[in-house]
DNA sequence: TTAGGGTTAG
């Protein structure tokens, strides 16, 4: 309160002195702003303001000096109150109209967000035949462009040309992130083509628009061009060269884009440092991403969230979830991005228990829960296997609220549980509903048909998209290609490829691989296979799609021949690992586990389900085991797959009316497969299994995939 | 005596 008073003080004795020239005005107004600002947010500086603006208007000296009237302006909007600003304009300009009032308030206005009240005005302004300068544009063009208001942007840009203002380089940089910014990435490259001088913000600019059309090379093109004529980037330009880096994934690149940051000392600049974090992530170099955000000195929620997003979108979700306890600790509050982060971490690891306390977290910090944030939410329990609360969060948003991506995540949540009716009907209402289908919905339609098995209706889907005039992609093409090798139209499925207008990416192939996996057809398994190789060749799971097909025939030469290709090239399958979840705790598994808390019970139990199984009937299908072992010892490595583990762990402690729920970081085998379906029915449990595909509903001796998966 | 370029989620 002291620092206060004598604030207080310094104002009255300023106020005194104010009335003898304009420069005391200026900074006083900077310095009680400034105080203001750090001392009390809150602090009433608009009484300050009115304050001074009464005694100008008595002096007369408002009138007299249109820098005096600028001032007040700016700070009103700025202080929230627009509205003052536009009256005192209103008078001010009355008496004296001039451009530079008119700059002014366009300035206040689009500096504060108020950017409808920005075009109105610079529309009256020609109405009222004030004419613009090279000060005026900037502030319009910053408007269209954060709108993407693209039509009134091209009449600014004739307005520019007709005023003569097209070679001022304010004005073009303006020009071309405003086209940018409205998608019209090559009218932004004219402008910048045409531009007589350029300077580090043009450059940046036409770097930032490749960037953000999603054009990283040509954006490290500009960059290397940029330097070849001799400018230095600054930290500025770091941020974006360091997102297309991320975009285009090349983890050499970004190497080179750190170095450049560590040697110009960019560092420590807080958005570089972000920046660095995320493209390491996005490169794949999660590691070394956590490397540069702990030697971060300064960080804020971008910070956090960007190295959160880099452990998600790695496969890393549980160190997510150790970091988001860590940036609790640290005192850095979780915003609506953070939260839709962790959504995600645990959808990805399908925890049901940290989902559940994380929508309580969210709840209970006031997190707004945003349409985004709620569709999220629900793909996350559709993917905890929770479908009938992410039923009932969709059956709860109003209906005029629901948006295509409510509609999406509700008919891939169906799908991927099997539901291939119930995806269809929904298909169905979100049209009568009004809402189009988009790229997205079709995926998930067409993989619900798929995993249920409806091949006609995903037929007549597929059909659906040109009608509609949604052009099928490549994942389209691979859902189509899953649902006619499933039943087992494999030569349809090739022509199908064939026939695909862009060239075939690895899911085409990788869902053609599958099918004949499962078919046992090596004819085409090993073209799909040689073709994965070219495309993807560091992908292990490819490798062990086709050993696979190899070792069903008994083909172990064959098999041994892709083990020491994938020997000599350092890949390895990645280890199988399966988790439930009982009483608040999460138990993970991993083949033939020597260090689980439960080893000794869940080994006995293990065995004995073993000789349960082969009483009612169950016949171990070695053909799942890659190695080439005798026979006695095949079964033996089934036994201990991980998600047999988790099951005789699930039977042994999870209550017999629950359903016992696993989560398997990989493709569930065969064996596990007919093992758990014969569980389901001795036992007579309810067993749910969620693979790296799909979700399996085993009860009664049967299974939701219907034996295709 | 006013002006142009930036990072995280899906």
């Amino acid at each position: 309160m002291q620092r206060l008073e004598s604030l207080h003080k310094r104002f009255a004795v300023s106020h005194k002195s104010l009335f003898n020239s304009a420069c005391t005005l200026n900074s006083f107004l900077d310095s009680t702003e400034t105080y203001y600002d750090q001392l009390l947010k809150s602090c009433n500086v608009l009484a300050a303001l009115k304050q001074i603006h009464s005694s100008l208007t008595t002096s007369g000296l408002i009138t007299q000096n249109p820098h005096l009237g600028a001032q007040l302006i700016i700070k009103y909007t700025k202080y929230g109150e627009p509205n003052t600003s536009r009256s005192l304009f209103n008078n001010l300009q009355s008496d004296k109209p001039n451009s530079f009032l008119w700059n002014t308030m366009l300035r206040a206005y689009t500096n504060s967000g108020h950017f409808v009240e920005t075009v109105e005005l610079y529309s009256l302004m020609r109405r009222s035949g004030i004419s613009s300068n090279n000060y005026t544009f900037p502030f319009v063009l910053k408007v269209c462009a954060s709108k993407s208001l693209i039509l009134n942007g091209k009449v600014v840009h004739a307005d520019v040309i007709r005023t003569g203002f097209h070679s001022d380089i304010y004005v073009e940089a303006a020009l071309v992130d405003m086209y940018a910014k409205c998608g019209q990435t090559d009218d932004g490259c004219k402008v910048f083509d045409e531009m007589s001088m350029r300077d580090l913000v043009s450059w940046t600019s036409m770097i930032t628009a490749y960037e953000q059309a999603e054009k990283p090379k040509e954006a490290l093109l500009l960059f290397q061009k940029m330097q070849q004529e001799g400018l230095l980037a600054d930290s500025v330009t770091i941020v974006t060269v360091a997102s297309a880096v991320g975009q285009l994934g090349d983890a050499m690149r970004a190497q080179e884009v750190h170095g450049y940051a560590i040697c110009n000392a960019f560092l420590e600049d807080l958005c570089v440092g972000n920046s660095i974090v995320a493209m390491y992530a996005k490169c794949g170099n999660v590691e070394q991403s956590r490397v540069v955000f702990n030697q971060m000195q300064e960080r804020d929620g971008i910070s956090w969230n960007s190295m959160l997003s880099g452990y998600t979108q790695n496969g890393q979700a549980s160190e997510a979830l150790l970091l988001f306890d860590e940036m609790q600790d640290s005192g850095c509050k979780p915003n609506p991005v953070t939260a839709l982060i962790m959504v995600s971490a645990c959808a990805y690891l399908g925890s049901r228990l940290h989902g559940r306390k994380l929508h309580n977290f969210i709840i209970n910090r006031n997190i707004k829960i945003d349409a985004t944030l709620c569709n999220t939410l629900m793909d996350m329990y559709a993917k905890c296997g929770d479908l009938d609360t992410a039923e009932c969060m969709f059956n709860d948003i109003h209906p005029s609220e629901r948006d295509v991506s409510s509609w999406n995540v509700l008919i891939s949540g169906y799908g991927m549980h099997g539901h291939g009716k119930k995806a269809l009907e929904l298909f169905t209402r979100m049209q009568d509903e009004g809402v189009e289908p988009n790229h997205i919905t079709f995926t998930s339609i067409l993989s619900a048909c798929s995993h249920a098995g409806l091949i006609d209706e995903g037929r007549n889907c597929f059909a659906d998209m040109t009608k509609l005039s949604v052009k099928p992609e490549a994942k389209h093409y691979a859902c189509m290609v899953d649902m006619l090798g499933r039943a087992g139209n494999l030569y349809e499925a090739f022509d199908m490829i064939k026939q695909m207008p862009s060239p075939p990416n690895d899911s085409v192939w990788g869902a053609l691989l599958l099918a004949c996996r499962i078919h046992g057809n090596m004819e085409l398994g090993e073209i799909a296979a040689n073709s994965l190789f070219q495309l993807e060749p560091e992908h292990s799971g490819y490798f062990v799609l086709l050993s696979n097909i190899y070792a069903a025939s008994n083909n172990w030469q064959e098999v041994g021949k892709i083990r020491q290709a994938m020997k000599y090239k350092g890949l390895k399958k990645p280890a199988a690992f399966s988790m439930i979840e009982y009483r608040n705790e999460t138990y993970g598994f991993y083949t033939a586990d020597q260090v689980n808390p439960y080893n000794k019970e869940v080994y006995e139990k293990v065995e004995s389900m073993s000789i349960e199984m082969k009483m009612a009937g169950h016949v171990p299908d070695l053909s799942c085991v890659l190695h080439d072992v005798e026979e006695e010892d095949k079964e033996h490595m089934l036994n201990y797959h991980s998600e047999k583990l988790a099951l005789a762990f699930g039977i042994m402690k999870i209550e017999p009316e629950l359903a016992i729920q696993i989560t398997k970081n990989l493709r569930v085998c065969n064996d596990c497969h007919s093992a758990l379906k014969i569980i389901s029915y001795i036992y007579g449990r309810k067993i749910i299994v969620r693979d790296v595909n799909r979700f399996h509903h085993f009860g009664g001796g049967a299974c939701s995939c219907k034996d295709y998966w």
